[in-house]
DNA sequence: CCATAGTATCCGCTTAAGCAGATATGTTCG
DNA sequence: CGAACATATCTGCTTAAGCGGATACTATGG
């Protein structure tokens, strides 16, 4: 017996863990500040004020932003002292990014020009 | 020479299409509303008004959605007569939505209580 | 060629969430 | 213990984008 894509995503928790808690995880990366966090991540640890001098936003949004991220199960932190050292939680998030960075990059025209979604940040 | 995952994400286009452009890919899936009408499409083609009936939102509404994803490259669509047939665009795009719905769903508890993302539409 | 069905777009209204700046909490060192 | 550093949280302000309802734009079909 095969199973084709669409019974495999048919049959995926969808009903059970609710399609908002999916959304509520694209969200996250559906802000520029944050995606840029995590790529910055990709690269290794790094602390909260390392994090601030690359995104070069108020540390308050910068730690919120990792806050959310934590949440939301991309990224761990550990604490040592007065510093929190973020990294990536799971190997999959790279994954999850660098397919989105494929897909995007084939419909990168459009996307540009996609007036229905102004990502803020944006001029 | 072995490239590791950072390796990989480091060279992929990051700077050449922009994170902005990536973070507006996300954002597509980001509402509850686009992301059921994906995964409606992944079981097939579907039209406009098959989708207003399974979502049970305004057609203005639901039409707007279809663009939206059209305009990103998650789905195309194909006119015939006085309908719009709208199907996924292509394969990657039922990977990706697995993908995020298995780490998802690794981190439900905490996506549900994290108050830093109210996903509209729940209550 | 007019009525209707199927889509797409427009128009206000409302709200989630981004931002800076201020402040609170916690840790180490002198 | 007090100063300085690292991080987290709070307070308004502002805006992107969701929503319904109205309307405009085709393409059949009688």
């Amino acid at each position: 017996m095969m199973t084709t894509t669409a019974d495999r995503v048919r049959l995926l928790p969808s009903q059970v863990e609710g399609v908002g808690v999916v959304a509520r995880f694209f969200r996250a990366l559906a802000d520029p500040t944050r995606l840029r966090l995590l790529e910055f991540l990709l690269d290794g640890e790094h602390t909260v004020t390392e994090c601030v001098a690359y995104i070069g936003l108020s540390q308050g949004r910068v730690s919120t932003h990792l806050s959310c991220l934590a949440d939301c199960g991309y990224v761990q932190v550990r604490r040592a002292g007065r510093n929190a050292f973020y990294q990536v939680a799971d190997p999959r998030v790279a994954d999850l990014v660098m397919l989105a960075h494929a897909l995007a990059a084939d419909n990168c025209a459009a996307l540009t020009e996609c007036q229905r979604i102004d990502t803020p940040g944006q001029e």
